[in-house]
DNA sequence: CTGCCGCGTGATACCGGTATCAGACCGCAT
DNA sequence: ATGCGGTCTGATACCGGTATCACGCGGCAG
């Protein structure tokens, strides 16, 4: 059946009649293009006025290809850290006339095929990406997009086989220096709660970077981090301090909860994940462990919750709105007709040392 | 200029013209209805999968007259507790084929106005709310999106003034609730940490009641389940253990600071707010007070964080993901055919009872 | 007075689907 | 052989905008 526009709002035509004109003049005056004379101008807006017209962005996306409307792919908008991302995109994308439609994947490729399919079909002018995609293999929905003229940004996480602009911030250098700050207070044994799905516990510092590499690029860069600050320090590498597979914080209890119970135990855990540290904080208390005396701690990820902790936590702060607002903002200037730099911005993050870091108890 | 289609997807002529068939005869394969004979339909699918066809969907809507896209619109996309009920929402939308479109007011009346007028341009099929709109003459952007047909559905906040299906929780017992746990534990100052928007500081009940009148029906409801359990208990109302005006976690740390320093100081405070709790606990931190001896907690909306808290937290739980689900689903039965129903859904939350809440120090 | 130019306006062909409907084609009965 | 009914298919008119273009009309030059 044709559409039932039984109360749907007047259109064009209907203003054009209303105010005596021919429907050309009246989409010239209430599309703002063309010339009209100011009488008649005067007559359509009075019109449209009287019945309440409002343009419908559907037809006008018809005929002129463009949308207005951004289309956005994260893992979970009930994560903070997304959640804040989508309001940095949407306020700047807002500023300058465009929407949003945001899908949720959950972290599964599936999802993320057919949430791209679902961006396609509904013609949305360019994408914003924080993909679950690891290697060349799983790029063919973003390629699609692509080849259909939808220019892609990534978020958060760049993707290595793709040739795009990402918007990230430091990941490698905001883990190492996290740990540096462990290793100066004299920490040697530091857990780290790391946690992207593997096939095996890695065993060797090989096998995990080999891991690193079929992972969220996030993930590895923030491994080589952690790696570094140890290299660094010439600490041996210890695959038993690190935590692998779905970073739920019921799995990161028992993951820290194990290496608290360690012959050799941590003295310092570190998180990449806001889930992480409340994770750590629940193992801690398991064991009658408290922080900064028993265990050093530093998490990615600050909220308000960290600084009334008691001791308040040190936590690395990522600059959310920022990334989201930066990402909005390069795909906005592609859609405004800049060349796709195809690289890599950067952003940074900010340790903000609190008190949950001490020497190590002697031992 | 018309379309620039340089390298757009494949149109359905072009696939019926690559099948050799007649465009209806592609339609009614693609579309999924009609009929066509086995043999030509296997064409169709044949040269729709060779262009990789993807239906444009822009192009349905304006046909059918249906979009398959809902709007919603709520005060902060970055807050916790709308995050989850984002992710209520769009799981259940998405499950029935429906995408959703998300725009944040941060509470204020102008944007929310913007946001409907947007929405009905995009011709969403219905729209989810949670309103700023406190009175019947801030309604008419509201009653302007139905009077076009489009379903609306209020989610959180009731607004009085409108005759709507409503998905809330029950603010105003579960407020009485905290409140007569902390009133068990002996207390008789217990400071209420509110916090909306009012022209003058109310002195008397009365007052208090009449800005209620005029504000966020959440707020109003959380207020008089304060006082329900003040006046069961005969405990004297006292206008000075009350925040008004914006509740930022700032304004909260002064606000409780200053209940903090009075003659006959508070020994409970009751957040009705995230950002109140940790508001709160700047506040006592900074009065070199702890709980729950110094001062019993109980606050609203509870977090993964709460409970690590040391002692951990007694909190309200909404059911956030629930909430959006549930408004999902009565929206979309109106989108169903279903009558709305214009009433109150009423979903409980619940009051976690861990550690924050002791009796009061003897005085 | 005629012709040309240019301005302002309205008719109309798109965009890419959906849905109606006419008619081609086939089989079968008369 | 003709008529009739039923299938299956393709032509076509929408949906509500945008954008092109033709045309009417007035002014001015030749």
């Amino acid at each position: 059946m044709p559409a039932d526009r039984g109360q749907a709002g007047p259109t064009i035509s209907e203003v054009a009649a209303e105010a005596g004109v021919g429907r050309a003049t009246a989409a010239r005056t209430l599309g703002g293009y063309g010339y009209v004379s100011p009488e008649l101008r005067a007559r359509v807006l009075a019109a449209a006025e009287k019945l309440g017209y409002r343009a419908n962005a559907l037809a006008r996306s018809m005929s002129t290809g463009v949308s207005h409307t951004l289309g956005v792919i994260v893992a979970d908008i009930g994560n903070p850290f997304f959640a804040g991302l989508l309001r940095g995109i949407s306020d700047t994308s807002r500023a300058r006339g465009f929407d949003v439609i945001v899908l949720s994947t959950y972290e599964n490729l599936q999802e993320e095929v057919a949430a791209t399919d679902v961006l396609i079909d509904k013609r949305v002018d360019g994408m914003i990406v924080s993909s679950a995609a690891l290697d060349r293999n799983q790029v063919a929905h973003l390629r699609a997009a692509m080849d259909r003229g939808i220019p892609v940004v990534l978020v958060d996480r760049a993707v290595a086989a793709l040739d795009l602009d990402a918007v990230v911030i430091e990941n490698r250098e905001a883990a190492r220096e996290a740990v540096e700050v462990l290793i100066a207070a004299g920490h040697r044994r530091i857990g780290f709660v790391w946690g992207p799905p593997v096939a095996k516990v890695p065993a060797t510092r090989r096998e995990l970077l080999a891991a690193a590499a079929h992972n969220l690029w996030t993930d590895g860069e923030r491994l080589r981090g952690y790696l570094d600050a140890l290299d660094d320090a010439h600490i041996p590498f210890d695959p038993e301090l690190v935590m692998v597979g779905p970073k739920t914080e019921e799995r990161v209890v028992g993951e820290v909860g194990r290496m608290l119970a360690l012959p050799d135990r941590v003295t310092a855990v570190f998180c990449t994940e806001t889930d992480g540290m409340t994770g750590t904080l629940r193992a801690l208390r398991k064991a009658g462990l408290s922080y900064p005396d028993d265990v050093a701690l530093i998490g990615f990820d600050d909220s308000a919750w960290a600084a009334v902790m008691e001791p308040p936590l040190t936590m690395i702060a990522q600059p959310v709105h920022e990334l989201g607002a930066k990402a909005a903002q390069v795909l906005l200037d592609i859609l405004g007709g800049a060349a796709p730099a195809r690289e890599m911005h950067t952003l940074r993050s900010r340790l903000i040392q609190r008190a949950s870091v001490a020497a190590p108890r002697e031992g």
